[in-house]
DNA sequence: CGGAGTTATGTAATCGATTTCAAGAGGGGT
DNA sequence: ACCCCTCTTGAAATCGATTACATAACTCCG
């Protein structure tokens, strides 16, 4: 049967020496002498055998792979973060698995968990109840979990935010504004105090605030209940927790026929690659996307590697101003 | 040692039973007595066992696992395929792992077509080289392999660009050009051909092609190519085949002074979630992503259960018309 | 020249499940 | 009472690699 995969006691039998001898040559060659290394690979060659990764992983009880929890896999914003743990992850030989945690219901993110499955987690939602992540290597990413133990790999997002409003004040802007991500969301809470912290710090008002849950949609929402409010009470600057709602935002009134930064100064989250392209061009603060991803695998990978338990990263953030602030007044 | 995770023997000694009964009420319980089968199912809950799926998956011979080969992990337009597929798998208990063909380099690719690896693929790559994929199941989504046999699920790429030019020359356009993908790209020649196609058949003349890659950036530089044309050599319309692009092309058009569609009509491809809420609106094709993702996830389900080869899947698209795309003389 | 030390290789146990085959128990028909 | 059949269950082989331990050959040194 020319159609059987080859195992590792056929090209044994070839090279005339033991199965012990042709694993040792694929995951150890050089404690085999040369001469038999040779042979070896030759019949490795002749025979075009290729390794069963089921049987290797058995036997070293890992699994080659690490999976990502995403809360939304079809956000744009998760991408470049997955685009930065494959990066890593792959020239180490393992896999990266996605699993959207809405879609997959609570059933099969415990079965991710599962160690027979994955070698470690990356966590990206902070939704995610703490105790179906058995004791076992897990990197907490952009968002974390409140009780949870585990090195985190983010950003300050509370000092990202004051940097965001600062910068609306710095324009002049007295009534700011704030789109908030959903209720309960670390994320949420973070960049809420972040502006509140620096429109206290400067002696402003309070911002108004307004619910959001990091969606366009939501952002639309937004910038409609905005359009919804007498002239004379709109804050002349709004700062939105994610890019995706600034969008939404900027699109609802611009549509409606209001412009941005003419009639309200507008403020996004995340630097997403399109909004340098929007007209008008969104100010941001941007994050390090793919540098999250990366920081995220490596640490996971050395906590697998079995250093107890890895060092926090934060990594910094940066003021993107393009043209969808500006001083106030601004008519 | 109570650390040690339990497995199939110490849940058999438990319950007083065999290996062999324990592992029928894991996989096929209605063969077991039920008397039995409580004693085991209690024995599994008091020792904590969970099922090691190496063993399970070198024993069944599979890897329940499948990959998505995609060619730029951080384009949006992937992300929501991806989340169809997942939402496709995990119900039917497969892994979805997710390579970057560009990031992984070819032998990392190669390692994924091993059997040993993943039970399948699904590639998203046109670029891939046809025999690195070996003799296994496989199923094309979006883009295809020229050479390669295998069920592909895709939008009528042709049919879909003659759409989108028709819906420019119905506006009244004339001078019509076109941003095309990468050159090599089956999806720039289908697309390219499709527009081609409608001009010829109004008998308008061919259009005007400047290259790009499906990327932001090479829209904005079409953008800047566009403008720097002498204004009456300018297409009045353009039609880009990517959204990305679209976005790009219309920034730089915009932050030049000039506006869309005043000034130039642009139509996009693809409807990404954002072009509905810039500024304008981006007219564009709907490709229903998710639904690619998923029958693609389906088809190749299907394949692994062992239907012999799958059929092609044409899915359709649909025109979107917003604001980006006026009636010519718009000025 | 004998014994310790090193190097290269083979034998067989092992990872943790599934599954084939055989056998025992019980039921029903004659 | 006997034979055949179905229903459960267990013993042991199996999936395909890795590795602990044993052994043989060879080197080195007093």
């Amino acid at each position: 049967m020319e159609h059987q995969r080859p195992k590792i006691v056929d090209v044994a039998r070839l090279a005339g020496v033991s199965t012990a001898t042709v694993s040792r040559v694929l995951s150890n060659p050089q404690i085999v002498s040369p001469e038999t290394r040779e042979l070896v690979e030759d019949a490795i060659r002749q025979t075009g055998y290729r390794l069963n990764h089921a049987a290797r992983n058995l036997r070293h009880r890992r699994t080659g792979g690490v999976v990502a929890l995403v809360p939304n896999l079809s956000n744009p914003f998760f991408s470049q973060i997955l685009a930065g743990m494959a990066a890593v992850l792959a020239p180490a030989g393992y896999n990266l698995l996605v699993a959207d945690t809405r879609t997959a219901g609570g059933d099969t993110v415990l079965g991710y968990a599962e160690p027979s499955r994955t070698d470690g987690l990356i966590v990206l939602d902070g939704a995610l109840p703490a105790d179906v992540l058995g004791r076992r290597p897990v990197v907490l990413a952009c968002e974390w979990i409140p009780g949870l133990v585990a090195p985190r790999v983010n950003i300050d997002n509370r000092a990202a935010a004051t940097m965001a409003v600062e910068h609306l004040a710095d324009l002049g802007h007295r009534r700011i504004g704030h789109v908030a991500g959903p209720p309960g969301n670390v994320l949420t809470q973070a960049r809420l105090a972040g502006a509140e912290q620096a429109l206290k710090a400067r002696g402003l008002p309070p911002p108004l605030v307004l619910q959001g849950d990091f969606s366009l949609e939501s952002g639309r929402r937004a910038g409609a209940e905005w359009l919804a409010l007498p002239a004379d009470e709109r804050p002349d600057a709004m700062f939105l927790a994610s890019d995706a709602m600034a969008c939404g935002f900027i699109g609802e009134v611009q549509h409606r026929g209001l412009t941005v930064p003419r009639d309200v100064s507008v403020m996004g989250f995340d630097d997403i690659e399109l909004v340098a392209h929007m007209t008008p061009a969104l100010s941001t603060i941007r994050q390090p996307r793919e540098a999250i991803g990366r920081h995220a695998a490596q640490c996971l990978l050395s906590m697998i590697g079995g250093e107890a338990s890895a060092e926090d990263i934060v990594l910094p953030v940066e003021l993107v101003v393009r043209a969808s602030t500006a001083a106030w007044p601004s008519r």
